[in-house]
RNA sequence: CGCGGGAUGGAGCAGCCAGGUAGCUCGUCAGGCUCAUAACCUGAAGGUCAGAGGUUCAAAUCCUCUUCCCGCAA
């Protein structure tokens, strides 16, 4: 099968190296343009390209994927696998393969397509998500669906240990989907539009906790945008203000606080919440590292943090 | 060199601007109180103030350089 993968993501990387041991070997990877990234905006290329490079794959990176329609299209691909790469495909790429092409997405489609789907799931706190294959259309994520597989969210669950979680069912999802285009068993299964829903991009301000919500809310909320794009709040320490980040494990509990209240005892920090209230274990304040909330209070005065 | 914050006994911080006694909240150890304790009381150990150079009678503090950590931004 002539197959091309097309992929930026880490999420990507369990799939791709999957079809480097077990085949179809690719033609090609298609991913972004190597990046300013990191504190000293050195260049980074993709962990997805170098792995291709150290197979001998060839690698395209173009400022927009359009700009090498002719050359995909010269290798005269069968399949063209999609997954994390972050453009938005055209009409011209989408009908490049001759028998498919699809995509894997980290999410139980129709619901929360879109960037941020992995996160949105244990925001909600959904008991399971998954990873879907289905056609690429026009509409972002909104093909007919050819297969998914589940897996069950734990209690604990992180957006970071999720996100690696779905990467290794990835390439089971890519197989059967494979498997069944080949033979021809693939289904066709329509989205149901009015179940759909879409998941902008997250931004690090997004990360920034509200604590009239509900406790169980920014508990969840906590371990869904950690590591990325990580939760904070702003505390009143000796009336200025300090950027504080947060990270799981919080605990619900029950305590009578107003929200954005503060109540320390025997080295806990407990916050005030729209209802109930958030024992927070873990904290990086601005400028120094993380550490315990324990050590966070022995050396700092929070009188609140901001709602 | 994208912007900024930081490095002070084992942990977290203050002291720096206006150079001159090593401080706070804990932890550790010893003793005391207590039926008992993560509680309370008393005492002790533990620091070349990240490193190097400079200014000065005198540097944690002022100046220069280096290393490492973190936030923003991507």
């Amino acid at each position: 099968m002539r197959l091309i993968f097309i992929a930026t993501g880490d999420i990507a990387l369990p799939s791709f190296r999957h079809l480097l041991a077990s085949g179809p070997r690719p033609l090609a990877l298609v991913t972004q343009p190597d990046k300013p990234t990191g504190r000293h905006q050195t260049l980074t290329p993709p962990g997805i390209k170098v792995e291709a490079l150290a197979a001998g794959i060839p690698v395209y990176q173009p400022e927009k994927i359009g700009d090498i329609t002719a050359e995909l299209a010269a290798l005269e691909p069968q399949i063209l696998v999609v997954m994390a790469y972050g453009q938005i495909l055209r009409k011209n790429i989408l009908t490049l393969a001759s028998q498919a092409i699809i995509n894997l997405h980290a999410s139980l489609l129709p619901k929360y397509r879109g960037a941020a789907c992995i996160q949105a799931a244990i925001d909600a706190g959904d008991a399971e998500t998954g990873i879907t294959a289905m056609h690429v259309v026009r509409e972002l994520d909104a093909g007919d669906m050819i297969v998914s597989q589940t897996i069950s969210i734990g209690p604990n669950e992180t957006g970071g240990s999720l996100h690696d979680r779905l990467a290794e069912l990835a390439p089971l999802v890519l197989e059967e989907a494979l498997a069944k285009l080949t033979d021809g068993t693939a289904s066709r299964i329509p989205q149901d539009e009015a179940a759909s829903s879409y998941i902008s991009k997250l931004e690090r301000d997004h990360g920034k906790l509200d604590w009239t919500q509900d406790a169980t809310a920014l508990e969840r909320r906590i371990r869904a945008y950690d590591p990325w794009p990580g939760t904070y709040t702003v505390a009143i320490e000796g009336g200025k203000e300090k950027r504080l980040k947060i990270f799981p494990p919080t605990t619900v509990v029950d305590l009578s606080l107003s929200p954005g209240q503060i109540f320390t005892a025997d080295g806990y920090l407990t916050v005030g919440c729209g209802s109930g209230a958030l024992r927070l274990e873990s904290v990086l304040p601005d400028g120094s590292r993380r550490m315990s909330a324990a050590d966070y209070l022995h050396g700092r005065k929070p009188s609140a943090f901001e709602r």
